[in-house]
DNA sequence: CTGAAAGCGCTTACAG
DNA sequence: CTGAAAGCGCTTACAG
């Protein structure tokens, strides 16, 4: 029997592509049960399990992810929506959620936003329609939107949010605790002897602005110090407002000695301002800012800031998108909390380092 | 006749969702006639066309892309493939194939590699294989491995590459000519009469390095000028390299008066070891990097460095993916060519501005 | 220019 | 624990 045990009768497969038949046939069984293998359904009988596995194996087959899609009425696709400007917590972000979706066989697609546009809420809707992702995964500020998690609740997509507080069920929630970040910038900057310190937070849309700024009035409180309405400016997470907050206040009467400013991108703008009014970081003018971002260890003097360790935060939410409920109890509350890195654009009133 | 003309007989979606059969139906065509209106085949005839569209817009249909990526033995995504190590440039490159991506119906999903990773190319073979991809864009470096091209010639998919030479078919391809890139910033720094002048390139492993490189040769050529042995080193386009290159050419006998990085990160780099030694830019040292990323405005003094519009590229590469010969040669030839942009960390010799 | 049949490669729902 | 039938929503190949 000349090559008559290779490729016999229901092979279609032309193209030495090996699909579900292939194996169901060579492990003589039938194709549901191979679909059974496949997705670990326990209603096998173990050695009729290691038999089909062995095929598989052998043929090197994997399930073809578009037929299995249209068959499970839902796609393999996991989606990050976001709208952060900064590329470095973007970019932590996606390495985050692809260390997760590894050897899962799932795929991360891109679907930034806009909370600007008046189509936003279509958008997100026509994405999660017609795409079915397996699930989608939500950051700041986008993952504050109500009118957004209550669209992805009607078109039954699970999601994961990442948010600074409480935002949802904390099977559906990844918290990074903003509050306690801007408690310890306070706490570092009270104990360093400033009395008269200026804070520059982000957008009153983002509720991590008003986090860090609630945790870092409360930090203040610890040491008999309030936030001075004249000494807070509100920008809008970008250089360029972090230099126009920065020298607003560098120009008052009565300066601060210390600023904190809302994330690393303000914070270097506020380096700009302080060098254009010929102030010396730290002699003059303490700076902290906020994400740790490698700009932070870029500028001159390396910037004290508060880390936040943003690509495991996106491997957990993406684990918890995709062991659900179960994967939550499991592994219990999980927390992310910020962490000050002490650099040198900080240091004590009276000149000590 | 109460509600008789909804969704009468053959629908058997109960949910709502409209297929292909419920336009055939409510059109009074064949199903097929439907899928030749969505995929735009010339043969209808035109008053069925329109007939079958307004159904379609009436009704909110939109096929479901994983039934026609079944079909059709191909889905609906683009793979971006990349090894680059600045954030900036991924992002940037993501916003642009995304741009072109927009209303095209297709996702744009992300595949991350490391050339040295032994099972390099047998991830992408399977991804591939796996997914079969609309196409997909590979950056630098990844973009110049001739096997990494082959396998997706191999595997039959699409790709388009984007390089500082020609590695590829120019439907294939979109370049950068870094070339022209080194030559401006060798111009540029001799003009302003330095003879005496360094040079860090990226790693070998990169053509942009190589081609950067060159073009600065010619450049400082035109003006009698010859890069020096003892003033090249090779770094890795990363910060700390940058700095160690730098540290080392400015503790020179004969240090060099002005310095060509091959990157953006590299050159703050080079800001951090001429600070380390108490120099100043420009006024001891001049300095000019490449890629025009963020950083280069927000260090202080801003930086002098070539630009390249990374967003454009990746919308460019996108469209000729998409599009294929036929776009590559109805577009004609597109020139990505380098710009200098002459900010404050590079001055003349003598001292003037 | 149009359509009926078969098929893409899986899973669901139903039986046994 | 296992399987035969029907179906997911499209397109291909073939007729006319």
């Amino acid at each position: 029997m000349p090559n008559g045990t290779e490729k016999p009768g229901l092979t279609r497969s032309v193209e030495g592509k090996v699909t579900i038949n292939d194996i169901a046939r060579l492990a003589n069984v039938s194709k549901k049960t191979v679909s059974r293998v496949i997705n670990n359904s326990p209603l096998v009988r173990e050695d009729t399990r290691r038999r089909v596995q062995a095929v598989i194996k052998r043929s090197g087959f994997t399930p073809d992810p578009r037929a299995r899609a249209l068959a499970f009425r839902r796609s393999f696709l996991v989606g990050m929506i976001y709208d952060n400007p900064s590329p470095q917590y973007v970019v932590n972000m996606q390495r985050g959620i692809l260390d997760a979706l590894e050897d899962t066989g799932h795929l991360l697609v891109l679907q930034p936003c806009d909370r600007s546009n008046p189509d936003l809420l279509d958008q997100i809707r026509a994405f999660v329609r017609e795409q079915k992702p397996k699930g989608v995964i939500l950051t700041p500020s986008i993952s504050e939107d109500e009118e957004v998690a209550e669209i992805l609740r009607q078109e039954d997509c699970p999601y994961v949010r990442i948010a600074s507080v409480a935002v949802d069920d904390s099977d559906k929630l990844v918290r990074t605790h903003d509050h306690d970040g801007g408690r310890e910038a306070a706490r570092h900057l009270a104990s360093l002897g400033h009395t008269r310190i200026a804070h520059v937070h982000g957008p009153e849309l983002f509720r991590s602005a008003h986090e860090r700024r609630r945790g870092f009035e409360e930090g203040l409180a610890e040491f008999g110090l309030t936030l001075l309405p004249e000494l807070t400016r509100e920008g809008a997470y970008t250089f360029d407002t972090g230099v126009e907050c920065a020298r607003e206040l560098l120009s008052l009467d009565n300066p601060p000695t210390a600023i904190f400013l809302g994330n690393d991108e303000m914070a270097v703008g506020a380096y700009h301002a302080a060098r254009a009014q010929g102030l010396r970081i730290p002699e003059d003018i303490s700076v902290v800012g906020y994400d740790d971002t490698p700009m932070a260890s870029r500028v001159w003097p390396l910037m004290t800031t508060v880390r936040i360790a943003i690509r495991d935060l996106g491997g957990e939410a993406t684990r918890l998108l995709l062991g659900g409920r179960e994967y939550a109890d499991a592994k219990g509350e999980v927390d992310f909390s910020p962490e000050l890195i002490v650099r040198a654009s900080t240091r004590s009133l009276n000149g000590a380092a």
